[in-house]
DNA sequence: CTAATACTTGACAAAATCAGTCAGGTATTA
DNA sequence: TAATACCTGACTGATTTTGTCAAGTATTAG
């Protein structure tokens, strides 16, 4: 239940590949295609989005790409997500475009707007630059009590 | 984006429908039907699945209906969610059913699932005790970092 | 200038999921 | 034994998702 589609996810890793970047060197969609192994024409509908959101730039021509509209620390996952997605609306009751009739009666109302902005806040607190650093996304992310884990496995490093 | 699907939002106010009725009277589908504005047949199709689940019991013949098969504070909006329409799953990654084949070079692995735990987190926090009472609902979903009270059964009682 | 590179846009469609209906059952008790 | 009420699986139209495809427009190296 409650699964992101995959212009949502896709959308956040090209990002990110974009972030890798930052600042300077503009990342071309062939080259999020091959890194991600997402499909350019899907990316290039993704990106579209993007643009016109104001989130990336585009450089045209010859050695041209996207680069990051902001530094990474200003681009939160939600931002992204809700260009792609709309905002979180657990029912269609809590989507500002739908609206609900019977909102007074319906004991449930409370419990999934609440959950909503739990989600919409945590989604809002992680910004591509925890995502370019992985001890900040542990430190943001990590949850109740156990997690204290700092030695990571090497498996995510830079290929560049 | 994420969405819960109607079949979710509809179980659990048809299982708020019977903890009302806690302890003793057992609720119709007809009643739920009426009350909840949902179809009868629709409703057959849930209760269904949490009967075999067993969250709820049946009482065939007349003057039966259902009834819960635990006490309200017993029984989680995650479970009942759990049950309708599966483990909380942001990514197809993180369904336990379907696997994923990068997990160790995907940096955004950690993000949904810390976010995933979260939410089933929260719903397991929420109780039909809490769907019941507004105010212990106030207090558990309410704000974050003002979770005080975890006074369980007491506010298991009617509200109307 | 012009060709190559790279972004831009909108239409389209197969596949999957959702949201619900329907027709026939089975169990219980007044 | 008939009325009540739960039980089950099959089925289907609508919607959403997940992309592809074709035909552009803008920029710059040479």
């Amino acid at each position: 239940m409650l699964r992101l589609s995959t212009k949502g996810q896709y959308g956040v890793r090209a990002m990110y590949e974009i972030a890798r970047g930052y600042p300077g060197k503009p990342t071309t969609i062939k080259q999020i295609a091959q890194r991600q192994d997402v499909s350019i024409a899907y990316l290039e509908q993704i990106l579209s989005t993007l643009r016109r959101a104001g989130l990336v730039s585009s450089i045209r021509g010859p050695g041209g790409g996207y680069v990051l509209a902001a530094e990474p620390g200003e681009t939160s996952i939600g931002a992204i997500l809700a260009e792609l997605e709309g905002p979180v609306a657990i029912t269609s009751c809590l989507d500002p475009a739908e609206g609900c009739a019977r909102v007074d009666s319906c004991v449930t109302h409370l419990l999934w707007k609440s959950l909503g902005e739990k989600i919409q806040s945590f989604l809002n607190t992680i910004t591509l630059a925890e995502l370019l650093n992985e001890e900040a996304l542990l430190a943001q992310a990590g949850v109740k009590g156990t997690i204290r884990m700092k030695g990571k496995t090497g498996a995510g490093d830079r290929a560049e």
